[in-house]
DNA sequence: AGCCTTTGACCAGCG
DNA sequence: TCGCTGGTCAAAGGC
């Protein structure tokens, strides 16, 4: 039936593809990870979209393969699957290409149990999991009965960070999973499924962004600046930063992060670039701490010197993929030369649980809706979240292979972690149940739930997306002996 | 033995 | 009715 040719992708990474089609998010099943892992290890070939297939991703339910068909007009066999769980009629249709990027998939119908694997935790984002293929081509997830056909961009590959910039941590994209419109009566969350249908989305980290304490001039505007940042502006109180995020239903599905270090000696600044995955000129760089010497003067002084936004050369310097729809260039992105590097490996020390800010993004949020994301004030000495890298990284990100880092504030809960870094958070499965301890997994590594910290949005306090132990310390206890802690949304120019 | 994938055949819907 | 198409079945084989 199907042309031996177009089976050779699945025949090769059939323990992924097979048993785990699409599952980005959690860890091996059965012990066949060899292919997986072997892909993982051996893709500094560049065999990049193979990242996208790892076998230690999975969404915990267990899939099997009743079918496959090469359907006209689409360029893929498309492979069918049945849910496993006894009386369980959820099946999912998935398109891959030959190199084994998931190209589309289709779900039908909601499960009625929980993950196979209680321990696999997936957020609401996450229930129903996105395609982890890569390489920057686009996918989709969709209900089955047409209630939410939502193209997503999946990951970008080949972020390049000029010399100044060192990527701090591992590129990293996150992936925000399009629950499916259930079509199963005996499903009783259904309204609670389909809420977060209808809220499932990751913030466009462009335009729709923009800073609240920013009163300067582009304060409203895509890529407005956060005053605070650092040097640039002293008399701003950044003790807290609070963005409203616009949403839009045409959501990047991935977000790029990447983190920086000041090169300077002694200089605990760090930076947090966020890129949107399907466009990558959109960038929310996050600034902790201060710079303790001289700012250099910036190429580009047309908007930082009111904003004091230390934006970051690595935003535009950083060889940017051709995507289409991008926003106008914008002059305020502009290069230092402030110098940053990756972070030193840190090991357990950043495996710590944090109690950070909140960040409240993420857990349902409901297009054009705002949400006030208020960023925790970071100290220098707090722990470290426990968002893990993946080392493995390096095989795949030439311009990041530096040692693993971590963030020092919570992830979003929608950002997982692309390719091998896979993230599994907390929240409830589609059926509305709170499910337990975050789990992520990158690239082998995983921690332990309790390394992780959100809170869910105020706005959805309620709902039970999120367990419990998501909640985080109210930072604005803590907010009084803050470092300057910044956050800039900015836009790459062409 | 059990579960899986593979794959040709079969079925249903549609024009 | 027929052909096309998408979806499913089920036998065969593998692990
Ligand atoms: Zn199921």
């Amino acid at each position: 039936m199907i042309p031996s040719a177009s089976c050779a992708p699945l025949q090769s990474y059939h323990a992924d593809s097979a048993v785990n089609p699409i599952t980005p998010l959690g860890e091996p099943t059965s012990g066949d990870d060899g292919v997986a892992q072997h892909l993982l290890e051996g893709n500094q070939k560049g065999a990049f979209p193979l990242m996208g297939i790892s076998k230690n991703a999975e969404d915990g339910y267990n899939w099997r393969k009743y079918g496959q068909k090469h359907v006209k007009g689409s360029e893929f066999p498309r492979s069918y699957y049945k849910c496993t769980y006894p009386d369980c009629l959820v099946k999912k249709k998935v398109e891959r290409s030959h190199d084994g990027q998931i190209t589309e998939i289709v779900y039908k119908g909601a499960h009625n149990h929980h993950t196979s694997r209680p321990s696999l935790l997936v957020s609401p984002f996450l229930q129903n999991e996105v395609p982890d293929s890569v390489d920057g081509g686009s996918s989709s997830v969709k209900a089955e009965d047409g209630a939410v056909w939502r193209s997503i961009q999946l990951g970008c590959k080949d972020i390049k960070v000029d010399a100044d910039w060192r990527v701090d941590g591992l590129e990293r994209t996150s992936s925000t999973s399009v629950v499916t419109k259930t079509s199963d009566p005996l499903s009783n969350p259904q309204e609670k499924t389909k809420g977060v249908l209808e809220s499932a989305g990751t913030p466009e980290l462009s335009s729709t962004l923009a800073s609240h304490d920013c009163d300067d001039e582009d304060g409203a505007t895509q890529g407005s600046i956060c005053p605070g940042g650092d040097a640039d502006d002293e008399e701003s109180e950044p003790k807290r930063r609070s963005l409203s995020l616009s949403l839009s239903l045409s959501v990047p599905a991935r977000t790029i992060w990447s983190y920086y270090k000041c090169t300077s000696a002694g200089c605990p600044v760090r930076k947090h670039v966020e890129r949107a995955a399907n466009n990558l000129k959109s960038v929310i760089t996050t600034y902790e701490g201060k710079h303790i010497h001289e700012v250099p003067a910036t190429k580009n002084s047309s908007q930082v010197n009111s904003t004091a936004g230390n934006l970051p050369a690595a935003t535009s310097n950083i060889p940017l993929p051709k995507i289409a729809n991008v926003p106008k260039p914008e002059p305020h992105v502009q290069d230092h030369t402030i110098h940053f590097e990756r972070k030193p490996a840190l090991g357990n020390e950043y495996m710590k649980p944090c109690l950070l800010g909140k960040f409240g993004s993420d857990a349902k949020l409901r297009p054009s809706s705002i949400y006030q994301m208020q960023f925790p004030p970071l100290q220098n000495s707090m722990p470290y979240a426990s968002f893990g890298m993946n080392i493995n990284h390096n095989e795949t990100h030439p311009a990041c292979y530096m040692a693993p880092v971590l963030p020092d504030f919570p992830i979003p809960v929608p950002m997982s972690i692309h390719g091998s870094s896979n993230m599994v958070l907390g929240g409830s499965d589609n059926h509305g149940n709170s499910i337990g301890p975050i789990r992520s997994f990158l690239g082998g590594q995983q921690l332990r739930g309790t390394d992780l910290r959100f809170v869910k949005p105020e706005l959805e306090q309620e709902n039970n997306l999120y367990d419990n132990r998501l909640h985080i310390s109210d930072h604005e206890n803590a907010s009084s002996s803050s470092p300057m802690f910044c956050r800039v949304v900015g836009s790459l120019p062409n």
